[in-house]
DNA sequence: AATATTGTTCAGCA
DNA sequence: GTGCTGAACAATAT
């Protein structure tokens, strides 16, 4: 058996959104996967929803991780006893599966002792990621009404084409909206309207079906090239505005300069001349 | 030391 | 009710 190895480099510009949190669930895949947890250890409380540390402990004892599955930027991890282990990384989470003997990494905020002498820990600077226990992980998307999940065969054209119907905002608060869909985030919006090459602050309303379809089919494409490469920012495709998210870089696509403008908190990040304001 | 950073949630407004 | 905007929140790096 060949055991392949995932590791998950985390780079500043990479929040965890959800070509992210898909390699946190490979990476999880290949290492914690069927393992059984003998212990867990809550260093921080605060990254618990809903449940006290200590029945999350006892509830996860001897438990088996038996499947997982992503919905938007969430992870789950079925249980052999029927709960569902839930993960949000917030801005800052990933994970790491390291030997017993290593040294846990700085801002570890929970630990699963494995029985294989392996430990899996959750590691999160700013703590606005969050784990927690259900029972149902259709009941937990209706609770916080996601909407269809940006890369999965069920979202077609034609499905995506509805959800932006008689909407009226911009549409880069539109994608951003995990209520409208979920997984994409401030890095990834930018990055698929940059190759859509469409002004962030459009209106839905003045964009044409053709390009809502450009949208559609760039969202797709910068999902697939950056879930190929683990989200290794330097294995990514030259053309990704990723790496030149600064104000005054050079457009990658077509050598204009790239401009940032702020929104509601948010930072976006565009090229002036391929991206022109309609 | 002040600022920028993020996803989610929620109050307030049209 | 509905959809949208903007602010708050936490904690850190720079």
């Amino acid at each position: 058996m060949v055991f392949i190895r995932i590791v998950y480099q985390k780079n500043k510009k990479n929040m965890p959104e959800l070509p992210d949190v898909e390699v946190f669930e490979h990476y999880f895949n290949y290492t914690a996967l069927h393992k059984k947890v003998e212990k867990v250890n809550v260093d921080d409380d605060s990254i618990l929803e809903n449940i006290s540390p200590r029945s999350f402990q006892m509830r996860l004892k001897d438990e088996k991780f038996k499947s997982t599955s992503r919905y938007g930027k969430y992870l789950f991890i079925e249980l052999i006893r029927d709960e569902i282990l839930v993960i949000h990384f917030g801005m800052t989470g990933y994970l790491k599966y390291y030997k017993n003997e290593e040294k846990s990494p700085e801002y570890e905020k929970l630990i699963f002792n494995l029985n294989n002498g392996f430990k899996l820990a959750y590691v999160c600077t700013r703590k606005f990621g969050l784990l927690s226990l259900i029972d149902n992980q259709q009941d937990f998307i209706e609770k916080h009404e996601l909407g269809p999940d940006a890369y999965s065969d069920d979202l077609n054209w034609n499905n995506f084409k509805k959800i932006f119907e008689g909407r009226r905002g911009s549409i880069k608060t539109a994608i951003m909206n995990q209520k409208i869909i979920a997984g994409i985030g401030n890095v990834y919006s930018d990055e698929i309207l940059f190759q859509a090459k469409i002004y962030p602050f459009s209106k839905i309303d003045i964009l044409s079906e053709k390009e809502l379809k450009e949208i559609y089919k760039k969202m797709n494409w910068v999902f697939k090239k950056a879930i190929e490469p683990n989200v290794e920012e330097d294995k990514f495709p030259k053309k990704f505005l990723l790496s030149h998210r600064d104000v005054g870089a050079k457009c990658p696509i077509c050598g204009g300069t790239i401009k940032s403008e702020k929104y509601s908190g948010r930072t976006a990040y565009y090229c002036e001349d391929h991206q022109k304001k309609k």
